[in-house]
DNA sequence: CGCATATTCAACCGACTGGTTGACGATTGC
DNA sequence: GCAATCGTCAACCAGTCGGTTGAATATGCG
């Protein structure tokens, strides 16, 4: 049974470091996908989808909800959030010499903008 | 030799991925570390640290100029941009809150610090 | 009911990972 | 010169990873 996991960023991050599953996420961006769907532009067996799927639903990035003979996959945006968090921490990194506090202060009160 | 590496979004998550290279990551925006020093405060061997810092760089997240008999590692943060920007390419994380930096703090920069 | 569809399970494989140890080249300092 | 220090290299090991195939489990449909 699917028990609570707890997505750290060591399961976040490796999760990211897979192109098959980063491509998966941009396609859960469009909408949510059965299984087989999901499957249907890569050139790798369905049971190797469904691996990387079991990989991004430990990491939080995605839920999968079993409707009749589909399992239906929807992306977690939220779960890169403290991955993102953890990266911003070292993206201000201009002369100033800051601290992680301070850092991050400044990352809060004047938010990066992704370019 | 420059060899010009070329960090991918592969690289770059998966360095992240493990714990001890994101420790030494967070070292790093302290000061400028010798490898000795950085590997001072972990329980494995010198030579593991050394294939965790090649990682690193390879990833572009470090850099390490030799000077004398000691090696100086450097953070490249840089390197985070554009993981940073496909991150953000999945949530409005509007500017981060203070759980979130909590979490932060709390896994992140809890691993012992070189003296 | 019986068959097709949707998905996972189980076993297996080769490649990679993170770790070890010991030897080694380079540099420093007595 | 010689010994200690800094760091990497090479070989090795156990464990994980991404993939396969074939069987198994649900569910839907005619």
């Amino acid at each position: 049974m699917p028990t609570a996991f707890t997505p750290t960023l060591d399961t976040v991050f490796s999760a990211l470091a897979d192109p098959t599953r980063r491509a998966i996420l941009s396609m859960l961006l469009e909408d949510d996908m059965a299984v087989t769907d999901v499957a249907e532009p890569f050139d790798i067996s369905l049971a190797a989808i469904s691996k990387h799927l079991v990989i991004l639903t430990r990491a939080g990035l995605i839920t999968q909800e079993k409707r009749g003979r589909v399992k239906w996959c929807k992306l977690e945006p939220d779960a890169l959030r403290a991955a993102s968090v953890w990266m911003q921490g070292f993206g201000q990194f201009e002369a100033v010499n800051l601290d992680a506090f301070e850092r991050f202060l400044a990352v809060e009160l004047d938010p990066p903008k992704a370019e």
